[in-house]
RNA sequence: GGGCCCGUGGUCUAGUGGUUAUGACGUCGCCCUUACAAGGCGAAGAUCCCCGGUUCAAACCCGGGCGGGCCCA
């Protein structure tokens, strides 16, 4: 019995202690380099993870069975916000009471003390990445390439500040990211207002944010608003301040939501951000960072948002301009942290100028080989979609600092690229000295800025960390671009894309040649996971229960590219696919102990030869699907021809002769075949079968280490007689197992080969001759769509009506004589699907027919 | 609202124009046949989401609809 707890672990100690997964810097093999997505650094292993890197840990062993030098570096994303918010939580501290330099150390100890169980995890999981080309991403090592690498662009001109509307959290006053906030649904009050228009008339407009009208700079409407036709082009007066705005048509607006008509100010939400950029308005800052409403606000100004509301309400009241309030349930967006709800307002940003870049960018997307190819348009997409330039800058404190001082007449400098280059780690302009005394332009003092980059500044370095680029000018040139950048699809616009922006601009070269795209993983009910909907999957459950390479198995089935649920059945399945390759390990072990005896292939049994055959058209497919990445195709290709043809077939067919040489070298042969190319995506069966039962005569430490296969030789007619006889035996097997009567002798017609095996397997007499008064019939005959279409087209509905309503015999007996004809087409054989039944007289016989191969039993 | 993807027996899934539609899990029946009962053999179970079109021929191609997912706005 397969304990594969034990056996698992076993094999995974003895792979680390054996240094198996090495880059060899030195080898002049080809190279295959994979820029592996580093692992974030703050969290359990989710079965999406376990799922995605077992993935390319599949291609990783592939390649290195392929004679590859493979790159595949241990690595771990270590920067931003998940990590300040668990330490947070951990210590009950703030970040922002909490001194920089402190809070950084503590961050760096949390994230150091989750990565040693994740490599914990990733090795009982089987991966085999390389511990020895390894980085993490706060590292003083790797924060200084992305300052480089951001040097070299800011040295280009790509790099400019200016204002930009961020989610503040005013009570905390900080910005914060997209995924900091949190959606509730509040109950608040839609208001309808009356805008006296220029011209004459009025309009009345609703929204839950009357305290904005100071900075309403136009009135919308849905162009296909019957109600408003007439209003559009006119002008209304802003209530209270009396600014003059435009009243345009646009799509955006919902004619069912209040009135049918909206007023845009500078930035209420997002989507008012978008207004602003199509009609080109000015950013007015009606919200200053502490919540509370600016002088452009007049009378209200200095109040926080909420009392200004209920001020400015009663004053339209007042005024008898508000006409009603309607309650309506709202998506409000709040502070994950302190629930109050966030406010765009306008900061100073650092920007890197991508817009200019979109062209160049599809460019060189188009370069890189994409699997699936269909990812590219969601890249492609998305660029021509950008509108708005790349905001690299946070205020935050974990993450790498953006090396720029600044002077009080807003001249920017970052240190001189070689003198960074000197260092041998980043720099912080918050601690160390500015790169000039003071301004070289105007003689200010420098101060050093205390934003951090975005997260995605630094992963979007990844390739130039791992080729070395800037400081090893031969490895550089070995290892750029890389061969394989493996990710998920929901960061195709993120990850990716800064990717090639970062590496394009600063290399002015892609950086990988091939992209692979991975789904999801989604709960077994379809849903993705949440902890709420109480879906999750643990993947350490699963391999705990099921073993690394049942759960791999499954994750083997996943079609790349696509969402896919977890199913349980298929690490159950996973689990049973083990079990059969080590009993048949076993089974083929036990034969092959003594060795094998090299043997001329026209000494082998024609049914050797027919397993031989299939077996090497396997390997042919096989290595086509993992070049392209199918390894889900792959695996099925294996595991059928594993089960449902050698060990359910051949290998019962040959028991009889387990002691002949060339029995024992197909056996062989094939089963290491199979194991080999088991071993990619099942690596501990693959490697308990080869150090079991073939290490002794292969020589290599570890499957691992040994080479794929080849194809041994295709004998055409092997193939084809060899599965109607491998279908005649199944048959005759399956006839004894229902009739449970003892065999004289069998007849066979339709083959000639391998009726030794008939003979050896059913042990009696086998012959060719049928009785002469055995009577052979038709029992059915079917048109052949595939000949029959083509070639008469139109005519072929008649034809093949006229092959179903004919009695089969006499049909068969016309065509034979040549006197079918229907529409003035002849029908040849080759126009039918025959099945044939031998009837017999006088004796007792059981016919049997396989395909077109009549098998009768004495 | 936009882009991309998906919709196949009870459940999940393969299948990009031509057999009797693949396989798994589950269910039922028979069998401990000298690796494996976590096995073997067999059975039941499918309007291939709906409507139209192209074609001699559609699960597959085209158009429209319905339902789901991811990303974006």
């Amino acid at each position: 019995m397969y304990d594969f707890k034990e056996r698992e672990a076993k094999w995974q100690d003895f792979w680390e202690k054996e240094k198996i997964y090495r880059f060899d810097p030195k080898s002049d093999k080809p190279i295959y380099s994979i820029d592996v997505p580093p692992r974030y650094a703050s969290g359990k292993l989710h079965i999406g993870h376990a799922v995605h890197y077992a993935h390319i840990d599949f291609i990783a062993r592939y390649k290195r069975m392929r004679g590859y030098n493979v790159f595949y570096p241990l690595c771990f994303d270590v920067n931003g916000m998940p990590i300040e918010v668990n330490v947070e939580k951990k210590y009950g501290i703030k970040m922002r009471e909490t001194p920089r330099q402190e809070f950084i150390k503590l961050c760096e100890e949390f994230a150091n003390a989750n990565i040693g169980e994740m490599i914990r995890q990733f090795k009982i999981l089987g991966e085999a990445m390389d511990p020895s080309i390894y980085y993490q991403t706060d590292a003083p090592y790797y924060r200084r390439i992305t300052q480089l690498s951001f040097i070299k662009m800011f040295e280009k001109g790509l790099v400019y500040k200016a204002k930009h509307p961020v989610n503040w959290c005013p009570r905390c006053g900080t910005a914060i990211a997209d995924a900091e906030i949190e959606y509730q649904k509040r109950k608040t009050k839609l208001n309808y207002i009356r805008f006296k228009l220029e011209e004459d008339g009025e309009i009345t407009i609703a929204t839950t944010r009357p305290e904005l009208l100071c900075t309403c700079q136009m009135v919308a409407v849905h162009p296909k608003d019957e109600r408003y036709r007439d209003f559009v082009g006119k002008h209304a007066i802003v209530p209270i301040y009396g600014q003059k705005v435009k009243i345009v048509a646009d799509e955006k607006v919902d004619p069912k939501f209040g009135s049918g008509v909206v007023m845009i100010c500078s930035v209420g939400d997002k989507d008012d951000l978008e207004w602003i950029y199509k009609y080109n308005l000015q950013f007015l800052e009606g919200i200053n960072d502490k919540g509370e409403m600016t002088s452009l606000a007049g009378k209200y100004a200095g109040m926080p948002v909420e009392e200004a509301r209920k001020a400015i309400i009663e004053d339209l009241r007042k005024d008898g301009l508000l006409i009603k309030q309607e309650e309506i349930e709202q998506n409000v967006g709040v502070c994950w942290r302190c629930h109050t709800p966030i406010e765009l307002i306008n900061k100073e940003q650092w920007f890197i100028k991508i817009k200019d870049l979109k062209e160049e960018m599809k460019r060189t997307a188009d370069e890189v080989n994409w699997y699936p190819e269909w990812m590219k348009k969601r890249l492609y997409q998305w660029i021509d979609s950008l509108e708005w330039d790349w905001v690299v800058s946070r205020q935050r404190y974990f993450a790498t600092p953006i090396p720029i001082w600044e002077c009080e007449n807003g001249h920017a400098f970052v240190p001189k690229f070689e003198a960074l280059l000197k260092m041998n780690r980043h720099v912080d302009p918050t601690v160390d000295p500015p790169p000039y005394d003071k301004c070289p332009i105007c003689g200010a003092p420098l101060k050093g800025t205390e934003d951090v980059f975005d997260t995605w500044v630094d992963s979007s370095i990844s390739p130039l960390y791992n080729t070395f680029w800037a400081r090893d000018e031969e490895m550089f040139k070995k290892l750029y671009p890389m061969s394989l950048r493996p990710q998920s699809h929901d960061i195709i616009r993120t990850w990716a894309f800064y990717t090639i922006l970062r590496c394009k601009t600063v290399t002015g070269e892609k950086p990988w040649k091939d992209i692979f795209i991975d789904g999801f993983i989604l709960a077994p009910d379809g849903r993705p996971m949440h902890t709420s909907w109480g879906n999750v999957v643990d993947p350490l459950e699963i391999i705990d229960q099921y073993g690394a390479d049942a759960l791999r198995f499954f994750a083997a089935k996943c079609t790349p590219g696509e969402d896919t649920p977890f199913r349980y059945k298929d690490t159950i399945r996973g689990r049973k696919v083990v079990i059969k390759l080590y009993n048949l390990g076993k089974f083929v072990g036990n034969v092959i102990k003594d060795g094998i005896t090299d043997i001329p292939h026209e000494k082998l049994h024609f049914m050797d030869r027919w397993i031989i055959s299939r077996y090497s058209n396997v390997v042919e497919e096989v290595t086509k699907y993992m070049d392209d990445y199918r390894y889900d195709r792959s695996i099925k290709e294996v595991e059928n021809f594993m089960w449902n043809v050698f060990a359910d077939h051949y290998v019962e067919m040959v028991k009889y002769r387990l002691n002949e040489d060339a029995t024992r070298y197909t056996l062989y042969h094939v089963l290491l075949g199979i194991v080999k190319m088991f071993a990619p995506i099942m690596p501990h069966i693959a490697e308990e079968i080869y150090q079991e039962h073939y290490r002794q005569f292969e020589g290599e430490k570890s499957v691992h280490l040994t080479s794929w296969p080849e194809p041994i030789f295709v004998d055409e007619k092997a193939l084809m007689m060899g599965d109607k006889m491998k279908n005649v035996i199944a048959e005759i097997r399956r006839w004894r197992n229902e009739e449970k009567e003892s065999i004289e002798e069998i007849i066979v017609e339709g083959i000639s080969e391998g009726l030794e095996d008939i003979a050896g397997i059913f042990k009696c007499k086998v012959s060719t001759e049928i009785e002469s008064e055995v009577e052979e019939v038709i029992s059915s005959i079917q048109p052949n769509f595939a000949v029959i279409g083509p070639r008469y087209r139109e005519k072929a509905k008649e034809i093949v009506n006229y092959i179903k309503s004919s009695e089969p015999m006499q049909l068969w007996e016309k065509i034979k004589n040549g006197d079918a004809e229907i529409s003035g087409v002849k029908l040849t054989e080759d126009m039918i699907k025959v099945q044939r039944e031998k009837r017999y007289k006088g004796r007792k016989v059981h016919a049997l027919s396989v395909d077109d191969v009549l098998v009768l039993i004495l």
